[in-house]
DNA sequence: GGTACTTTTTACATCGTTGGAACAACGTTG
DNA sequence: CAACGTTGTTCCAACGATGTAAAAAGTACC
């Protein structure tokens, strides 16, 4: 049923060796050789077999990529992103999925051996640095967006704490002086950091900070954003604007807003972060944090590609890729 | 660096056929040799070669999922059940994007080779019956969605005709009299599939059938759902009603009712399909038909597993999986 | 103790490919 | 024409695992 390289071989008249030679563009070969091997590789439309081709060359030509859930859309976007980048440089990507909890993510990445697969960019969500690997005997990591943790292995970013920091600025340039948060979550080290731009963008801002504006969510979904926003619009002075850690709880935020009865942004002025691309059809649309995830998904491969082709033991790199603020109705109206 | 079989069995003071036995469960192994292997295996930390069991068991351990993109939300939203499915099963998915055209569709159907995995689910949107490899050397396929196409394989969907019936008398039954379709696209197989069911419920309801209600999309975007509602409303005799052939065109769609100063449901009533998360948090949120999701994916999984192992010559199957229709706001108001 | 049978272990070939060494063919040169 | 370097080809081993079959060890029975 399946072509090898013997049976070409044979229609061709030649070695299995020089048979390979050719597939794999080995300069020295007969012109005529060269052609009878081709005619024979068409007839028989031969296809390496990738899994004995690696296990020969020891590599398996295959990425991981650790993600919470494809269906939260921002994974779902940089997934699609990162799968294409990828295959540009000839790997194909498998997809792991965590939901985001401690124990699968550390379970996935022990599972990531180097047979399966010759390296990984991990997305870790609740991952502490006990979990990483300490013996340099594993596969090349790639860790994506913000990490708690102090792991010495390359990673790729935007400035959370920045980005954070240009989101509330902009609400405070709206001349809104109770600006509220929704997200904080010890569990999930990139809360911490929003919340550090947060802070910072207040103080800068002559604002002061309270507790009681920073209102929790356990998990990032649109659900718990609109309950969280109507906590906030309960308080005896409820916000004048709100920054959300990711752009399901500001979907989930608008709603609530609506429901109350209030506008955005004339009561209430929202700002998300990740942009994804429904945010730009809430109504409101949604102002927001626009990491440019091309960017990272490429500057992750790049790495990753790095590490394994040579290179191995070069220092961790720390890239930063660029975002933008994304200024839509929920601040400026329409 | 890497522990294999042989420094296992060396550690162990066996042979390596001996401790492939104890790692693969063989029975006949004397209680102290299978104690001692396990504490080698135990203590080198081995981890079978995936690649090299796979080439000797002529299986891979991969399945393909061949989708559009996956930041569409029904495709990220399909695929993370997909993997899950196939995660308990023991599969690991590779999955491939193809932008939902023909070219790139076929290209990737033929580039599965046997090799790299040992089934594929494919997602076509634009691909003929032309396109499908006729020669069954190759892996098993299962259609994932609707098919125009007349191909002898597996196939798993809902009903799409009574889903797109059910959707449109819904409209009718709210007294709705003037409802318009937004999706049609002669290029997509599920097109037509919806615009029967649109068809044979505008004739049940005793409501007349007009192709200027009929509006069509290039894409199933937001963007073109938005454009395709715009020309609707500014015909001359408006519809109150409107049919999107997915959930993305009934989000563009809302944005353009809001844009022209107009209500949704009171002055037109809005249903979509394929019940992605976003629906049911838009403003208003969405009438949709719900596919089971997770029924798809299992179903498919299933299909393809017994395809591999054994029965491959079993006639074609054609599995339909439940849908509902969730009744939101958008065709109730709040 | 010998025979027949069962249980346990091992050696060997094999999956399809590629790296390296060995070999063959060729044209050049002294 | 012998010696040599350059090209082109083949042979063999190896990647790490498992199936097969044969060898070894153990058990039961006469």
């Amino acid at each position: 049923m399946t072509v090898t390289l013997k049976d070409v071989a044979t229609l061709a008249g030649v070695s299995v060796k020089t048979v390979s030679n050719v597939v794999n563009g080995y300069a020295f070969v007969k012109p005529e050789n060269r052609r009878r091997v081709e005619e024979a590789l068409a007839a028989t439309g031969y296809r390496p077999n990738v899994g004995a081709r690696n296990l020969r060359r020891g590599r398996t030509g295959f990425l991981a990529l650790m993600v919470p859930e494809l269906s939260i859309p921002y994974f779902g976007e940089l997934a699609g992103l990162v799968i294409t980048a990828a295959q540009k440089r000839g790997w194909s990507v498998l997809i792991e999925q965590t939901q985001g909890t401690r124990e699968r993510e550390r379970k996935t990445l022990s599972s990531l051996g180097p047979h399966l697969v010759d390296g990984a960019l991990v997305h870790p969500e609740a991952l502490e640095a006990a979990d990483f690997p300490d013996e340099p005997g594993g596969i090349p990591l790639v860790m994506l967006g913000e990490h708690a943790v102090d792991v010495p292995i390359d990673h790729v970013a935007i400035d959370n704490v920045l980005a954070a920091h240009v989101a509330v600025s902009h609400l405070a340039s709206l001349g809104r002086t109770r600006i509220a948060a929704i997200g904080r979550n010890p569990a999930r080290g990139t809360s911490s950091q929003r919340l550090a731009g947060y802070r910072s963008a207040l103080v800068e801002a002559g604002l002061s900070y309270s507790d009681t504006l920073v209102a929790p969510a356990e998990k990032w979904h649109r659900g718990y954003g609109a309950a969280a926003m109507k906590s906030l619009l309960t308080l005896p002075s409820p916000p004048d604007a709100v920054f959300c850690f990711n752009d399901l709880l500001a979907i989930g935020a608008l709603r609530a807003v609506a429901e109350l009865g209030l506008r955005v942004p004339e009561d209430v002025a929202i700002v998300g972060f990740d942009n994804n691309e429904e945010s730009a059809f809430s109504l409101p649309a949604l102002t927001t944090i626009a990491p440019d995830k091309t960017a990272l998904a490429e500057a992750a491969i790049d790495l990753v590609s790095r590490r394994i082709t040579g290179e191995k033991s070069a220092p961790p790199q720390d890239v930063q890729t660029p975002f933008a603020l994304e200024i839509r109705e929920s601040t400026k109206g329409r």
